[in-house]
This record gives C-alpha cells, structure tokens and sequence, in this order.
DNA sequence: CGGATAATGTTATGATCCATAACAAACTAA
DNA sequence: TTAGTTTGTTATGGATCATAACATTATCCG
C-alpha cells in the first residue's frame, strides 16, 4: 500500500476535482454570479430576480405557474420572490378574470425602468465574460452548456 | 409605446435568459449536480461531501483551514461537514503535535472506502457527460469554465 | 521575555435556493 | 354532479453561502 504524505502538505493537491465538470461549474458558477451581484447598481439584487423581471417584462400577463416552467423551479418557490418584487413596487399580481384561480403578472413602471437599468447593468456584466473568453469562446461555452442541461430530463429508469 | 400581448403567451419566451452566461451556467449546474447524485451508489450524498472526502484522502494531515483554501469555502462552513462526515466515521479530527489549534484530517478505513466507491460512481457520472459533450467538447469546457473563475479575484475597486 | 497581532476552529445567525407535502379554491372532464 | 387536476399558497427541511464574534493557541517584534 502506498502511504501518502503525513506531514500538512505545503502544495496544494486538488485530487484532479478540477478535471472534473461538476467542481468546476459551480466554482464558475460562484465568479460568475459574484461578477453579475457586484455589476448590479440598482434594486435587482440577484440573478433570480434579474431572471423574473425580465421573463415577466417579455411575457405580461404570464402566470405564476407558467413562470416557473420556463425558469425551471417549482412553484412554492416563486411565492416569496414576487411577494419581495411586489413590495418594492416592481411586479403585480392581477388577478385573471378568465381563471380566477390565477394571477397574471405585471410589470410595474417602477419595475420597467428597473429592469431597464439591470439589462445595461448586465450587458456590462456579459460583456466582462467575454472579455475573458472571447467571444467565441462564450458562444462555444453557451452550447456545451445547454448541452448538459439534457442531462435533467433524460434520466429515467430504462 | 409598444404593448406586448397581453395575453396569457402560449410560447414561452425566456426573455434571451438562454444567451446569458450565468443563467445558462446555473441551468446546467443543476442538471450537472443532479445526475451526479443520482449516480451515488454509497454514503456519499452530496458533490460537497465527495470534495471534502477526495482532498483530504489525497492530502492526509490536512488541516481544515487549509483544506477551505483549496476548496474556496468559509472555515466556519466546513464544520458541520466535518461534523456529518465524522459522524458516519468516514473522517477524523486528529489533533495536531506541532499547533494545538488546528486539526489534522485523515478518512478513516471505512472512509477509503467510501471515496473509491464514490470516484467509480464519478467516473460514470463523468462518462454520462463526455458521452454528451465528447471529449474534446468536455475539454473545452474545463478551460472555459476555469477562466470564468478568474473573474473572482480580479473584482478590486480600480 | 512580554505584549500586540494573527491564525484556528467553533458558535451563532441570516440569506438564498432547492425540494416535498399538504391544502383550499377553482377549473375540467366524465 | 362527481372525480380528478391545476393554481397559488403555507409549512418545513436541507444544502450552501456569508458575517461577526469568541476562546485558544501561535507568532512576531521590540
């Protein structure tokens, strides 16, 4: 059997993690959404807010539920986030008068120029990615990206 | 002004989030964390337990400080991990001779164990992705995502 | 040496994000 | 109408992230 170093090991020894995919990701992930936080100058807070006001600002009207398809989280999740929208004054919560189970979801004025003012904040954002990975590079990374995220659906038992 | 449809849309428009980094990068994290879970077979639970076990198993002795270094998380985060991993007697705290202050981190005999099973399970997570990506593809995308992480540091006021 | 300073592990606390289960109200379909 | 489904919500819990504070111990330096 092969004994490893005893002693504290004075270089660093990442066990390859930084070969493999998943480590990686998320640690780009962390820079990455660190960057978009640190770029924000407005209300918008966080990518996921970021990601509500603009799906809801492409999509008046949209509802709750079909809200959380298109970004992929579950419904119970998306309460708090408009309650938090909706007290600063950037969304609305209309009730559907053709389904008066649901809410159809607005866009404040408020909310418009926020959500104006994050897209520049972000285009600053982005443009900053690729400066680092050329734009190439980015456009290389988005479809490996989306390529891995066929690995969510197709997971069944065979 | 233009006045989008105000309709509840039947095509879903994800408002460009698709052409930006960071969303995509989450997307697929997601995915990417998923099906590495889903591909434990043994104690390992989560891709923070399978870090921790795999740096302190090639680093015997090392100290918790040092292993959140490598990691790039808070000490006082890494201490219920600890605790939990200690728990199932995968890992020890052995207090260190040379500075009573910090720990000297070993996996224990079951411990061993445990991270071999885990890195096989890896590797056929890992495969699963290359099968997507291929492995130039996969490639690529380690280097990409590794500049990514380059935007941490450089965040400075300038 | 001794006193200031720094590092280590820990506790406490809070925010974000994800997941499940349960529920009332409202819709849909047989 | 009855049965089943969808919508928004509440409650709850887990995993990760962050900060601040603290006792213990090391180290630095005059």
């Amino acid at each position: 059997m092969s004994r490893a170093p005893l002693r504290e090991p004075d270089t660093a020894d990442l066990a390859d993690l930084d070969q493999q995919v998943g480590y990686v990701l998320r640690r780009a992930q962390l820079a990455v959404f660190a960057d978009f936080i640190a770029g924000q100058t407005g209300v918008v807070a966080t990518p996921g807010q970021f990601a509500v006001l603009a799906v809801v600002g492409r999509n008046p009207g949209l509802s709750q539920s079909r809200l959380c398809e298109l970004l992929g989280i579950k419904r119970a999740n998306l309460v708090a986030v408009i309650d938090h929208l909706e007290s600063l004054d950037l969304v609305r919560r209309d009730p559907s008068v053709t389904d008066r189970r649901s809410n159809r979801l607005q866009l404040t004025a408020a909310g418009d120029r926020a959500l104006k003012r994050a897209i520049e904040d972000e285009a600053r954002h982005e443009a900053r990615v690729t400066r680092l990975l050329g734009a190439g590079g980015r456009a290389a990374l988005l479809k490996q990206l989306a390529k891995l995220c066929e690995l969510d659906s197709s997971r069944s038992f065979p």
